[in-house]
RNA sequence: GGGCAAUUAGCUCAGUUGGCUAGAGUGCCAGCAUGACACGCUGGAGGUCACAGGUUCGAGCCCUGUAUUGCCCACCA
């Protein structure tokens, strides 16, 4: 041997090296060409924002044990690595830096708008490149196999082809449309931020209670609600607000700012049941609203407690609403009541007369938003400034008492022309002078200090407003539906399926997916708006012509928008948006830019649009490769349970949309154009009717649903907490489906043989090569998803960046090693959903946890146990003895399953301990059940192997009689390497090495290859049901002995003499054939071994398995006797709980048969050895 | 408010269609420099399976309710 395995174990000492001749060697580069049924696997990809935590570790070591085991059968295997720019984290983060370092915000990096765009994603780039190959090596430490070559990142060319390809596809399907949405409004920036952005303050203020006169007028009277008082309806009418004031039911065209486009509101209602869904969560407004003050508390209030008969005149002339933002009252369109309130119902349809501007609005019925059993019943609604009255603003709309819309903000957080006299002032300001205003106005009722928690800016601290702009959405219920049926069916399996229904509840409720972002870092929107009418002659004659020529060809899709619209009455070129497939056609951006005419929408994508074409976009769709043709579908997706909703759900539903019935295998000569013409089946109805499609544009589409409240650049596509499940239907789907594809347990996928009796908890109805061909066909990203816990810290909070308590897997490799890294997560991937991760400071201040000690403590046995077997194996050669067999069949599978003659009873036990175990590993990892695959690899090795294997031959190992027991430890080491080199690599490589060495042939099935990693995984051969059956009393045997000998306090070197009574004479056989066995792990001699012999004197006594045991030399008499009555006590209480189940009728009637017997079989065994206790 | 989970040994967790005396790791106790390993070996102690009902011959497991904890969603006029 030219080399052997230093003494100590060191991970750091061997790890760099492997993972560095694993690269050079290729071994991670996969080649769509290459024999070998596909296996593939899209890594989540971290976001660049910072480093890798042990949620990323979990998640990554997972998919590693797939992909390795995957190559090692044989599979065309491969995984593909890269990152994710998760817009809005990333520019979060390197704006502050910016600001920090130097001051500057985005706008002032250079001297343009413009200019400073590109500078700051020029920087973003820098910051990419930083911490994109720190993630990456983070990854290589680890011992990822991923293939490296292919790393992507979402916002490379690659991925941007993609990207545009859907947009427009969507666009041209009708399926993106232009809509209003409150958004978390920055007034400092001038931008919208995400939910995740917003922190929450807790401000001192008041609660100012404001009185709105009843006017009892000609104004609109909207129709009541359901509640009581029939004949009272008011006549409908059209107008939802008073002529008097101008107001229209559209009110925001007019009062538009440059930044609000003036589109109509396109959103329709949505359905009735989710009335309160709203659009950003904020708190700010959460005392926007108004309450009646309460009668009983007020006595000062003009109002009586009124009676739904009581005639009008005793009825109050004022309602009293109350609110923390008073200067929201502005662009008050309606006051709210409860239907069912008989203090108001009998107001609705009434009017109320606004304070300060003396605009006349209405009094509706809105039973969603009003809660009468709340505060005193009366909400002001202000619908433009405010998620919840928004909401109330789209359930009337287009009915009879439909309330207007006001936004009163510019965007700088100035009020602009709708609020009147306050027009210029900031919002702060307006408050104040609200507030005096109604004061000298008489029109404050009561102002009362008040506590409230306000959402302000991370980034500039300033206090967020809710705010209505127009912003893209993706119509989702058709991408939906389909998404959702092959979750039903079983077509896509969760592990554990629970998850599923996480899936379908979030899925089913097909809320329009906001797409668009106030941003610079993403890939911008491929459309351009127009700016104005048209004026110059080119205009008028030869666009249009052009534009529908590069329709035709593919090259360009428009919108067109009523020409009622304002601002739009533009009838010689309806047409607002040009969506351009390729932002670098230069011949349409030319000729849309010129003039000024249209401009390039300045918003980027959702990082999740990006996202959610990861399954094929990294493989190079929409070109027809080599690698999408043979690695789409991918096999499984591995994530957090956390981005079911945001990812999972969004990949489901794009890969069915873009490759649903384009098959990318086979379909080599198409170009681009033909891929995109086609769509799955169940979308051609909805998706090319141009009806829809002009419908879609006008934002008139009935099916619209209301936006979700989902404006997050969630963290990262790597594991972490949940989302909830909401109830419904989705709910009822997935138990039934889950119940009903239970119980057929055919075997699915990788299965081998043995493993039939716990396969995957689905299984398909189809034939296996039926239901990949499905899988092809309906487009789907991957067969299955896997939900790996989340990783909680010591305090059970989920482990995040952002919370600071995130622990570098890293800091884990330098005082423990990655393989022990690796199998400790491993063994926590059970399918719970979190997992407790207590850590500590080591010396060196780095963070640590001893939970790694586990892993660090078995890759040390395993080192140790090889050293021993690999140092044996060179006695072989020493003594000049071959321990080579020449005709070794190295490529018959299950060779170990037969053992030869010259085997004995230990040989035979641990050949079948090692089937049994790459059965049970195979099942795990089929069910993704690596704490199982672990548990496997761990009870094999160090309890089976080191503990009784080495220790039953180890002391004729060396000898001549040894010589096939080396054989089977030499192939008990390559099979154990084998086995656990997906969960711990570097160290099995390295020993791999070493016996390659030793014992270049040796007994085992499959390919020997010089690096481990490409060597075949393990065929489980047959179960030596006998020799464990045999091994397992001596076992128990050996175990009795020790105990014995142990609770006497005798000396362990001291070799006692011990006779044994077996029971029957197959027993008394098996311990006369391994007699010296016995006597070597339990350090004794024996004298006798006979059914039935006298016990010998002074003797300490026990049984195993009805095998008497006498142990002689007993010192202690008082001791044994206050064992043997322990003994007895307990052989009693058995021996009444057997009797009184087999005195129970019931027991012996309905328990199985087999059951009874085993019962019967026990008492029987039980009482014959009180018998002999005496 | 809705949902998903969890509650088993001091700690971290398994416990797979309900069925022998409920397991592992770690920690603890006793013993051991033993030749691969003290990151080890041998033996041991330690659990009212959160609580209360129910179903069943039989419940850690199924059902109902309660309590506590975590997470997700919604909301807090």
């Amino acid at each position: 041997m030219s080399t052997e395995l230093p003494k100590n174990y060191d991970p750091s000492a061997i790890e760099a090296g492997v993972y560095q001749t694993w690269l050079t060697e290729k071994c991670f580069a996969a080649d769509p060409a290459a024999a070998g049924e596909p296996y593939a696997i899209v890594i989540p990809p971290p976001n660049v924002t910072g480093a890798l935590h042990l949620g990323h570790a979990i998640n990554n070591t997972l998919q590693d044990i797939l992909t390795r085991k995957a190559r090692m059968e044989g599979k065309n295997a491969i995984w593909i690595p890269g990152l994710d720019h998760a817009g809005i984290a990333t520019q979060a983060v390197v704006e502050k830096t910016i600001k920090e370092k130097e001051g500057k915000d985005r706008y002032s990096l250079a001297e343009t708008k413009e200019k400073s765009r590109e500078e700051l994603i020029r920087r973003i780039w820098e910051w990419k490149q930083q911490y994109g190959d720190r993630i990456l090596s983070q990854l290589q430490r680890m011992g990822c196999s991923c293939d490296w070559d292919r790393t992507r990142f979402t916002l490379d060319e690659m991925c941007a082809k993609a990207v545009r390809e859907t947009f427009f596809k969507l666009f041209k399907d009708g399926l993106v449309y232009r809509g209003k949405r409150l958004v978390n409004w920055d007034t400092h920036l001038q931008t919208s931020i995400s939910d995740d952005e917003i922190y929450h303050e807790t401000v001192k203020t008041n609660l100012w209670h404001i009185r709105y006169e009843i006017v009892d007028d000609a104004s609109p009277s909207p129709q009541r609600g359901e509640g009581r008082g029939e004949g009272r309806n008011a006549p409908s009418t059209v107008t939802s607000t008073s002529p008097s004031t101008g107001i229209s039911g559209s009110a925001s065209q007019r009062l538009s700012t440059p930044n609000v486009s003036p589109l109509t509101p396109t959103l329709s209602p949505r359905g009735e049941r989710e009335p309160n869904q709203s659009l950003v969560h904020h708190s700010v407004d959460e005392s926007d609203g108004a309450f009646l003050e309460s009668f009983a508390s007020d006595p000062e209030s003009e109002i009586n407690l009124p009676n739904d008969n009581e005639p009008d005149a005793v009825r109050p002339t004022h309602v009293t609403v109350a609110t923390t933002r008073p200067e929201t009252l502005l662009g008050d369109t309606a006051v709210a009541v409860h239907s069912g309130d008989p203090r108001w119902n009998w107001a609705i349809g009434k009017s109320v007369r606004l304070p300060l501007l003396g605009r006349l609005i209405p009094i509706i019925a809105d039973d969603i938003l009003v809660d009468p059993t709340f505060g005193s019943g009366v909400v002001k609604v202000t619908p433009a400034h405010d998620p919840n009255d928004y909401a109330v603003y789209q359930r009337h709309l287009k009915k009879d008492d439909e309330i207007g819309l006001i936004n009163l903000l510019n965007p700088d957080g100035t009020l602009n022309d709708a609020a009147g006299p306050y027009k210029g002032l900031y919002v702060s300001k307006a408050r104040t002078k609200v507030v005096e205003d109604l004061e000298a106005a008489g029109l404050m009722a009561k102002i009362e200090p008040y506590e409230t928690q306000v959402g302000h800016s991370d980034r500039s601290k300033t206090p967020i407003q809710p705010y209505l702009s127009d912003q893209w959405f993706v119509h989702m219920a058709p991408l939906a539906e389909p998404a959702l049926q092959v979750v039903r069916d079983g077509t896509i399996k969760f592990f554990p399926e629970r998850h599923a229904q996480q899936y379908l509840s979030w899925l089913g409720e097909k809320r329009d997916w906001p797409i668009s972002r106030q941003l610079w870092w993403g890939h911008r929107i491929p459309v351009w708006t127009k700016t104005r009418p048209v004026k110059y002659p080119r205009e008028f004659t030869t666009l249009l012509d052009k534009l529908n020529q590069w329709t035709e060809q593919n090259r360009v899709q428009y919108g067109e928008r009523k020409s009622s619209d304002p601002g739009f009455e533009d009838l010689q070129l309806p047409i607002s948006f040009v969506c351009v497939r390729n932002p670098d056609d230069q011949e349409v951006i030319v000729e849309l830019e010129q003039d000024g005419l249209f401009v390039q929408d300045p918003d980027i994508l959702d990082t999740w649009f990006s996202s959610a074409l990861w399954p094929f976009s990294t493989l190079g769709w929409p070109e027809s490769t080599a690698a999408l043709a043979k690695w789409y579908p991918t096999s499984v997706l591995l994530t957090g349970r956390d981005i079911i909703t945001l990812w999972v759900a969004r990949m489901v539903m794009m890969g069915m949309y873009n490759l649903g019935t384009t098959k990318p295998a086979g379909s080599g000569g198409e170009g681009l154009a033909d891929s995109i013409n086609f769509g799955p089946e169940q979308f051609h109805d909805v998706a090319h009717s141009p009806k829809r499609d002009k419908r879609a544009m006008q934002g008139h589409d009935p099916n619209f649903q209301q936006p979700e409240n989902q404006f997050a650049e969630a963290e990262a596509h790597t594991p972490s907490p949940q989302r909830g499940e909401g109830g419904g239907e989705g709910r009822t789907s997935a138990r039934q489906a889950a119940s009903t594809s239970r119980k057929p347990p055919t075997a699915a996928g990788e299965s081998t043989p043995t493993e039939g009796k716990r396969l995957a908890p689905h299984s398909s109805p189809l034939p296996a090569g039926a239901r990949e061909q499905n899988l092809a066909a309906l487009g789907v990203p991957f067969a299955h998803v896997a939900i790996n816990p989340t990783i909680l810290d010591g305090k059970g909070e989920r482990m995040s960046k952002s919370k600071g308590n995130g622990v570098d897997p890293v800091d884990i490799i330098e005082t423990h090693g990655a393989d022990a890294l690796r199998f400790t997560l491993a063994t926590m991937a059970t399918e719970t959903q979190d997992v407790r991760m207590p850590v500590k400071k080591d010396a060196q201040g780095r963070n640590t946890s001893d939970k790694f000690d586990f892993g660090r403590n078995f890759c040390n046995k395993l080192w140790n146990a090889a050293r021993f077997v690999l140092s044996n194996l060179d006695a072989d050669a020493a003594v000049g003895r071959d321990s080579k067999p020449a005709a070794t069949a190295q490529t018959t599978a299950g060779l170990l399953s037969r053992p030869t003659e010259a085997d004995s009873l230990p040989d035979r036990w641990i050949i079948s301990r090692f089937n049994q175990t790459v059965a049970d590993a195979n099942s795990a990892i089929a069910t993704y059940r690596f704490d199982l695959y672990a548990k496997a690899c761990y009870d094999f090795f160090w309890r089976d192997f080191c503990d009784w294997y080495v220790e039953s031959v180890k002391s004729t190992l060396k000898t001549d009689a040894g010589a096939a027991s080396r054989l089977v430890a030499a192939a008990m080491l390559d099979g154990a390497l084998r086995l656990m080199h997906p969960v711990i690599p570097f160290i099995t490589e390295t020993i791999w090495t070493q016996l390659n060495e030793a014992a270049p042939h040796r007994r085992l099935c499959g390919r020997i290859e010089r690096r481990l990693c490409k060597s075949a995984w393990p065929a489980a051969g047959q179960i030596d049901a006998d020799a464990e059956h045999v091994f397992a009393r001596l076992q128990g045997v050996i175990s009795t002995i020790r105990n014995l000998r142990s609770e006497h306090k005798v000396d362990l070197k001291k070799r006692v003499t011990v006779s044994l009574a077996p029971p029957g004479a197959e027993a008394v056989k098996a311990a006369q054939d391994n007699r010296g066995l016995i006597e070597s792990l339990a350090t004794c001699t024996i004298a006798t071994i006979a059914d039935g012999l006298t016990p010998p004197a002074d003797a300490m006594r026990a049984n195993s398995d009805g095998c008497d045991i006498y142990v002689e030399g007993l010192s202690d008499p008082a001791a044994e006797q206050q064992r043997l009555a322990k003994r007895k006590e307990d052989l009693s209480k058995q021996r009444a709980a057997l009797k009184g189940r087999l005195d129970n009728a019931s027991y012996v009637a309905k328990a199985p048969p087999k059951l009874v017997e085993e019962s019967k079989a026990q008492l029987a065994a039980i009482e014959a050895e009180l018998e002999k206790l005496g």
